[in-house]
DNA sequence: TTGCTTTTGCAAATGGTTTGCAAATATTAT
DNA sequence: ATAATATTTGCAAACCATTTGCAAAAGCAA
């Protein structure tokens, strides 16, 4: 991987965030200042290097983040954006998994949907 | 809703199954009797009549499945098959989110992912 | 059956993401 | 610093699951 503008810049967006960014926003950020295929194969590379992580959720759309620990996030629906928590009862049920349907579990996938406390206040007005 | 060949053909597939199926699926289990706009249209019409409920997994697929109690899937990346299992504790997490974030939560999702064990012996032949 | 409404098939559009390729840039050797 | 080599970029086109407009076909109540 050689050392560009291009992943210096992207890269630098994920540094004091830590809550998923779309490749679209990205561009954003960077005020189209690269071709959008740039930031796809940039963030793509920064997650096989493990520099970055991705996630799914119900729209399709793939989101990246920084973060070596295990977290997860809630997504509110209203002003669609982010925020990470730190609770997790996954252990147990892999071993629940792995024990009695006999799986290798490599991964899991958890998020909440709902409505933050901003949004939940606009509403009342 | 008015009763038609299609819908009966399609709603039929999900009666004795639990696991999740791809509209794609669908389509070739129905030996494309249908054309995929129908599968599509008429899977999300289930979906927002309550007869079918849907997730979304890393590969951007929506899958559907049948279902009122709640429940989870593993998923094998070898044999791309689902298997349900029923454990969840995300009451206590949402519970956290609401009292800690002040979030109202709307719902969530939770997958795993590993290899089954048909897959791994496999393996290691 | 008639008449009205919903559903279907077909083809084209959508939208996030990927890819081929030639030009531009980073890295290495001279 | 310059030249040679390998990687990365921008652009345009391709991909692929899904959606949509529209006219023809099918369901349904009378
Ligand atoms: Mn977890
Ligand atoms: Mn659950
Ligand atoms: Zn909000
Ligand atoms: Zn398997």
């Amino acid at each position: 991987m050689r050392s560009t503008k291009a992943r210096r810049d992207i890269l630098d967006l994920f540094h004091n965030e830590d809550v998923p960014l779309s490749a679209d926003y990205v561009y954003e950020l960077l005020n189209g200042e690269y071709d959008r295929s740039t930031i796809y194969r940039n963030l793509k590379n920064f997650e096989n290097n493990g520099k970055l992580r991705s996630i799914v959720f119900s729209d399709k759309i793939t989101y990246f983040y920084k973060g070596s620990e295990h977290f997860h996030f809630i997504y509110c629906v209203k002003c669609k954006k982010f925020e990470r928590f730190d609770l997790c009862y996954s252990e147990s049920i892999s071993k629940y998994i792995t024990e009695n349907l006999g799986y290798k579990v490599l991964g899991h996938t958890l998020y909440f949907e709902g409505i933050c406390k901003n949004c939940q206040e606009e509403m009342k007005k």
